[in-house]
DNA sequence: CCCGGTTTGTTACAATCCGTTACCAAATTT
DNA sequence: AAATTTGGTAACGGATTGTAACAAACCGGG
């Protein structure tokens, strides 16, 4: 199945945005640009992003304090884009924490290599994305345990879930009270782009309704909002993981 | 407690070796230095190393290869060094497995820096070198000893493991909480790659299954996740020394 | 060297899951 | 009201997984 990476790139330059969004797409990647650091947060909590490139000079908060802060939530990769030949620039980059640097004007296919090298290495480190810490989550009655990938009903009982049906329902429960479109679902939850004419998310929607909603002609928990997506609806509360 | 890294050199080249040797001691890390393949394996076996610094051009056994192989039994950090402005080379090089490289000739900062970038993610890793120190590690009432290499059951009965499944369980117990793909599992189990149609964890994981789970149609601590692999889903604590 | 037992991987097949297609209903536009 | 778009879901088929059965590799002792 189709499971390209995919790269946020931040750069304040439109140009550079676009030449290196086009690129890395024509090279199969999935790739998302923001401008700044506000749209940089917007795109990850909006999309499933498996790696940053990130420009060290940004207009207002710049890429190395965005870079701290990143490291300091997540462990998602990134590479900084530095101006040419400046070694101080360089170190301080690799020392703020980011995975690998390259030095504009730069080789696309050392860019490549990079992104790959950098990839590789992040498939072994465990993803502390959204790893709330908290294991089992709460709404309306329900909850699912995010470490078991269990779902117990407001009553007790387990009811057993299929994989995608978890993966679903999960994205759902962390991104509560937002319109998610099927683009965006099936990024999130399966980690791949949508195809033409693509109903699978419509499709395991329906399948999920019928295990957790009352009726599921008149669903409650995850309403359908036209042109839009889906939208999970309960309040969403997280328990502290007992031991 | 004096945890000043300890770094290997591996260079053919006596006065690279030397003047590496004197700069990194000057900045305040142990040193020890190896003129090939064998030396460095002595080393390795003598000293408890944390980052090898490797040239990609050695006499016997050349530095790619040695890297594999270093891959394939220990995730000692390396960082290669390799001729100037050979792009094929580096890309291959970290392609291999290689942390990162730097070309000759180098700016010696550059190479702390690189050095202090590498060690920062290698803490984020399970060490995975010898661990002679005492380790029975307990989960769900399970003891697995990985020295002898035995594993109790709640009940305190001895259940014996074939070597495969005492590896792929060992595997799982220092991965708990995260989905393992089949390559992983294959790599970290068996060191090898995976072929087409490669069913051998699957067998494996099926025949763990009937030893530690309960109701192995219905498994609990080895869960499938669809297009995923495998995850460990059970609390691990280790009784040895931990850090 | 051969000989049994053990372990490990391959093949084969059944069960399950998931995405596509197709068709219908509901919502929206004309 | 008719036409069009959008969403729900039944149903089929390809893909993935579990595991039984077989074969190859390995091993220790004669």
């Amino acid at each position: 199945m189709d499971t390209t990476p995919h790269i946020l790139v931040v750069d304040d330059d439109r140009e550079i945005r676009d030449l290196l969004g086009k690129f890395l797409d024509q090279h199969g990647h999935r790739v998302t640009t923001a401008a700044d650091g506000a749209e940089m947060h917007k795109a990850l909590a909006d999309w499933s992003i498996d790696l940053i490139v990130l420009d060290l000079m940004l207009p207002g908060e710049d890429g190395l304090s965005l870079c701290r802060n990143l490291r300091a939530e997540s462990n998602i990769p990134v590479i900084m884009l530095t101006a040419m030949g400046e070694d101080v620039d360089r170190i301080v980059g690799l020392e703020m924490g980011a995975d690998d640097y390259i030095a504009k004007p730069f080789n696309p296919r050392e860019l490549l290599a990079r992104i790959k090298s950098v990839l590789r290495r992040a498939k072994a480190l465990p993803d502390r994305r959204n790893t709330d810490t908290s294991a089992v989550v709460r709404f309306s009655g329900w909850g699912l345990d995010m470490n078991t990938r269990e779902l117990q009903s407001p009553d007790g009982v387990l009811v057993p879930l299929s994989d995608g049906e978890f993966d679903l329902l999960a994205v759902f429960v962390s991104h509560p009270g937002r319109v998610l479109s099927r683009d965006q679902l099936l990024d999130l939850a399966r980690g791949r782009e949508a195809q033409p004419f693509d109903r699978s998310i419509d499709i395991q929607v329906s399948r999920l309704r019928h295990k957790v909603e009352d009726d599921p002609k008149e669903p409650v928990l995850i309403k359908t909002v036209r042109n839009g997506g889906y939208m999970f609806t309960p309040k969403v509360e997280s328990e502290g993981d007992n031991q």
